[in-house]
RNA sequence: GGGUGCUUAGCUCAGCGGUAGAGCGUCGCCCUUACAAGGCGAGGGUCGGGGGUUCGAUCCCCUCAGCACCCACCA
């Protein structure tokens, strides 16, 4: 083995390996363990978020893997509708041209080329992290299986009563000119105006002054609505007034949804342009007038001043006009909540379109329509799901945000006006009559009517959601009775792989608990009647070091391939900056980089990337990456493989059976270590604390087996006993397979690298550490002697002990000192015979003997272990005063802890009220310290003698 | 306005009714043939404030303060 730890060197080749040999797909007959990749943007790049969260699937399938389950990782990528038109509409942009000018149909060919080309970018970085997804399976929401799919579930829907088409209020985004739902628009706080206009009365009166922070909605009011209570206005309502600029009359009307206190109390209503105006007017049977075109200009018909005009030069425009007219009574500075489009920032337009609906409301829609009848909204069997535990939400409670969203939820806008996507199924015949079905002609077969003249099908296509809802079944190969075949090989099999669902657990982040999650139970639900997963562990966000989101703006982004494999610092700055148009931010950015990185990106490798976001993954839900602690973790696979160095090392010649007893202490206690730190990380699995899985493994390497146990086989190693030393090989051996079996599910690379030179010298046969069970704590805790252990940490106790000394007196490492025993009892004197060898290897001493009965004791250091005092004589090696220092020190933190101890103990409610063991550990804490202030005191009272 | 969290060492975070922990950082000694990407040791915390329950509270309850996130139509 080299001499430290390379991982660009040993990674890359194991991966290939794996995959060639079909590692990653199910195999075995053990029960089914299944976990959905959520399919990552087709067009999109592995980003921190993606690593974190299948460092974490992976981790679980590998885990469950060497368990003996049936594994199946599925993964795939999805057509994310409007991110992937956009990519290839701005290149269009970039030669002059848009969609339109190539057609539908060449459009959606530049797609699908340009998801050829670019679709494997992601799933080759997912290769590069370890992630062993079943790729034989892989799937594309839009290949030809899972759009079959789609279709089926659209017609299903639609001939159960559940979708519906209907002309209503949108959240429209006026730059995409589609529609989004709900969840794709943010609401910004943002500086505006709050404007009081005077709207006249018909007969020359007064009239009402209104407050509107939309003044340019103004042409398509229709009313004007105060509170009926609001004596200002009671004489008002019923009477007309004029709207100002286009001379039309409208009503004063009364309803309680207006707040007396907000602005003048009186509210303009513009049904076509605001939610809220569109319920007040539907309850008071006023028609809506559309004011603003698709692409938010205003319409032809408006006053001819403003014809044409954007909608915000329409809002200068009219309240300049208004003033001129002395109608703008007040402009006062207002701060409200604007809606942006999550994808072009543009300010979202609420548009009377139409569009296509899943009802998730049941008895009564939101246009106030009954829904069909009497049946179950299907969010009720979704919300069942999570109240009975048949789901369950790890942290459990994210399931609170999850029942609110579907308690408060609205019906869903599944259409969309892209052209890359599913095209929804319905036909329009020419009568304009609507057939729905898996094609045109079964559409036709299940028409209420013979349609009239030529069909055009439906131009939307569905929200790209739409067919991520139906991930766990569609992957499998519903609806289709016979296997699926996508590019020659067979991909899924219904009847064979709806044992895959519910899958175990779904990995994913809590920003899409709405988007996914619960549209996934619905449908699922639906479809199969079954739940789509048993768990949903909901992964933490990853921030940087200092706990900022990651923004490519602010040039605090980390690509996980630049930590797994490293890079430069020119090269790291110039791909930073290259997809940033404005200047001062690549600026900015670029300086950051500087500054965080002078020296670029230090390689750590794929398993140290995937060891530290392991050890952060607690339940928080927010987790700052630190490129410190990826080196640290670095560190960490160095010294293991520095380890299995020192093993190979030191493991020729004859080694026991794996099968025999161990010979020597250290083995059993070292054993017992292991069985305990198994347990561990078995517990801590189940309940998805990869954190403390990744400390259990860590403490358990580093602490356990490399300081002391590695240390403590020196002797044993050296010291003559042939049957100590081959015992103690055949430890060594036994203890580092299974640290390999243990940490293989987070650093897969290392512990196969490492495996194939260990697993053969203690007979092991196997082809990859990937086909070795996974240790559990039954296969080390057989005939563990716990005398040995005990022996063991009596020898640990008073190593400490002398290091400490050692330490604080500044006797030099290699310095031999010599030692004497004081004290103590029986079995004090039998185990310094026992490690006499030992602790003259570890302490470095030069000699060792008990004092003699009335042996004069010389002026010494002193480490106490219970009654035991190990002596290190002054002479030459000690300083007094410091030593005296030191003990005055060790006796006042004794005597503090003997005071605590008393005082419990002295409390009689205490004794009488707490566990008896309770208790008697506390009388057991009293004795010890007890034990040591004696000798500590005895200790110092021989050195003031001095 | 509803909801969900968080506040523990200089920093980032575990812990959780009964002895306050880790990593990183800091300080000291050491290139001791597995590892200087290392070894050995040290220092550092009235567990956000106040009340309550309890024999005992960092932990449970109430309350105050600060911070964060999600949802929601106040024009």
């Amino acid at each position: 083995m080299e001499k430290s730890f390379e991982p660009g060197q040993i990674e890359p080749k194991w991966y290939a390996q794996w995959e060639a040999q079909g590692r990653f797909a199910p195999s075995g007959d053990g029960d089914p363990y299944c976990i959905l990749l959520p399919p990552p943007n087709v067009t999109g790049t592995l980003h921190m978020g993606h690593a974190f969260q299948q460092t974490i699937m992976d981790a679980l399938i590998r885990y469950h893997r060497m368990r003996g389950y049936r594994t199946l990782w599925q993964g795939g990528t999805d057509h994310a509708g409007i991110a992937t038109q956009k990519i290839v509409e701005n290149q269009l942009a970039a030669d002059g041209q848009s969609r339109h000018d190539l057609g539908r149909a060449a459009f959606i060919e530049r797609v699908w080329q340009w998801k050829e080309q670019s679709g494997s970018t992601i799933t080759h970085q997912m290769r590069r992290l370890g992630a062993s997804v079943d790729w034989s399976r892989e799937r594309f929401t839009m290949d030809e299986g899972l759009s079959a799919a789609v279709r089926r579930v659209f017609v299903q829907w639609y001939r159960d009563g559940l979708l519906y088409r209907g002309r209503r209020l949108v959240n429209w985004d006026p730059v995409l000119q589609t529609a989004v739902s709900d969840l794709e628009v943010n609401s910004e706080e943002r500086e505006g105006a709050l404007w009081s206009i005077r709207y006249p009365a018909a007969d020359g009166g007064e009239g009402i002054v209104v407050a509107t922070t939309r003044p340019e909605t103004m042409l398509g009011d229709v009313a004007v609505a105060v509170h009926p209570d609001d004596e200002r206005y009671a004489h008002l309502i019923g009477k007309r007034l004029r709207l100002p600029l286009t001379g039309r009359e409208i009503p004063v009307i009364a309803d309680d949804y207006v707040e007396r206190e907000f602005g003048t109390g009186a509210v303009k209503i513009t049904p076509a342009h605001d939610f809220n105006d569109w319920q007040l007017g539907a309850r008071h049977k006023l028609a809506p007038i559309v004011i603003l075109t698709l692409d938010a200009k205003i319409v032809d018909d408006a006053p001819e001043a403003y014809r044409g005009l954007d909608r915000f030069d329409a809002r200068k425009r009219i309240l300049a006009d208004l003033d001129a007219q002395g109608l703008l009574v007040e402009t006062k500075k207002h701060k409200l909540q604007v809606p942006i489009s999550q994808r072009t920032d543009a300010v979202i337009e609420p548009m009377l379109t139409d569009q296509w609906f899943l009802d998730l409301t049941s008895e009564t829609r939101v246009d106030g329509q009954p829904g069909p009848g009497g049946r179950i909204a299907i969010t009720e069997p979704a919300l069942e799901a999570v109240r009975s535990g048949a789901i369950r939400f790890v942290p459990d409670n994210w399931s609170s945000t999850y029942n609110q969203w579907l308690e408060n939820i609205q019906d869903w806008c599944v259409s969309r006006q892209l052209w890359w996507g599913h095209q929804i199924p319905a036909w329009y015949d020419e009568a304009g009559n609507v057939f729905v079905g898996e094609d045109e002609a079964d559409a036709i077969r299940h028409g209420a009517v013979a349609p009239v003249g030529r069909l055009q099908q439906d131009q939307d296509v569905l929200d790209t959601w739409f067919s991520s809802a139906l991930w766990p079944f569609s992957t499998m190969g519903w609806p289709s009775a016979a296997p699926i075949e996508e590019n020659g090989r067979i991909v899924a099999d219904w009847s064979r792989d709806q044992a895959f669902l519910p899958s175990a657990v779904l990995v994913t982040g809590f920003d899409i608990i709405f988007f996914w999650v619960a549209r996934m139970v619905m449908a699922t639900q639906y479809f199969t009647g079954k739940v789509p997963f048993r768990e949903v562990y909901i992964n933490a966000i990853v921030r940087d070091a200092e706990g900022q989101k990651m923004s490519k703006s602010k040039g605090n982004t980390i690509d996980p391939l630049d930590l797994i494999d490293g890079i430069d610092l020119e090269s790291l700055v110039a791909k930073s900056t290259a997809s940033l148009l404005i200047p001062q931010v690549r600026e900015k950015v670029a300086k950051r980089i500087r500054k965080d990185y002078p020296d670029g990106i230090t390689a750590v490798g794929a398993d140290a990337v995937r060891f530290t976001f392991a050890a952060l993954a607690t339940y928080g839900r927010t987790i700052n990456f630190d490129l410190k602690r990826a080196e640290g973790y670095k560190n960490f696979c160095n010294k293991l493989w520095n380890a299995a160095r020192f093993v190979l090392m030191n493991v020729e010649g004859p080694r026991a059976a794996a099968s025999a007893s161990p010979a020597t202490p250290a083995e059993h206690w070292i054993l017992s270590r292991l069985s305990a730190t198994l347990e561990e990380v078995q517990r801590q699995f189940a309940v998805y604390r990869f954190d403390l899985v990744a400390q259990a493994l860590y403490e358990f390497v580093w602490n356990d087996y490399c300081d002391w146990f590695l240390e403590l086989t020196k002797p044993a190693l050296g010291g003559g006993d042939e049957a100590a030393a081959a015992s103690t090989r055949t430890t060594l051996l036994r203890v580092l397979e299974a640290i390999l079996r243990a940490l293989h599910p987070i650093t897969p690379f290392i512990t196969e690298e490492i495996w194939h030179s260990v697993a053969p010298l203690i007979g092991v046969e196997a082809a990859s550490v990937c086909d070795r069970p996974y240790p559990t704590a039954a296969e080390f805790e057989a005939g563990l002697d716990a005398a040995a252990i005990a022996d063991t940490e009596w020898l640990r106790a008073v190593l400490g002990g002398l290091r400490r000394i050692r330490s604080e007196m500044n006797i030099a490492p290699g310095r031999q000192i010599p030692l004497l025993f004081a004290g103590g009892c029986a079995a004090d004197r039998a185990r310094t015979g026992r490690f006499a060898a030992q602790i003259a290897f570890l302490a470095r001493t030069e000699s060792q003997r008990w004092l003699d009965a009335g042996e004069d004791e010389p002026a010494a250091a002193a480490a106490i272990v219970g009654e035991l005092r190990v002596l290190i004589p002054l002479a030459g090696l000690i300083d007094l005063s410091a030593e005296r220092a030191r003990l005055a020190r060790e006796i006042k933190r004794v005597e503090g802890e003997i005071a605590k101890c008393t005082g419990k103990l002295g409390n009689d409610t205490f004794v009488a009220n707490a566990p008896a063991a309770v208790v008697e550990q506390e009388r057991q804490r009293l004795a010890d310290f007890t034990t040591m202030l004696d000798g500590l005191r005895e200790q110092a009272s021989r050195l003031d003698g001095i």
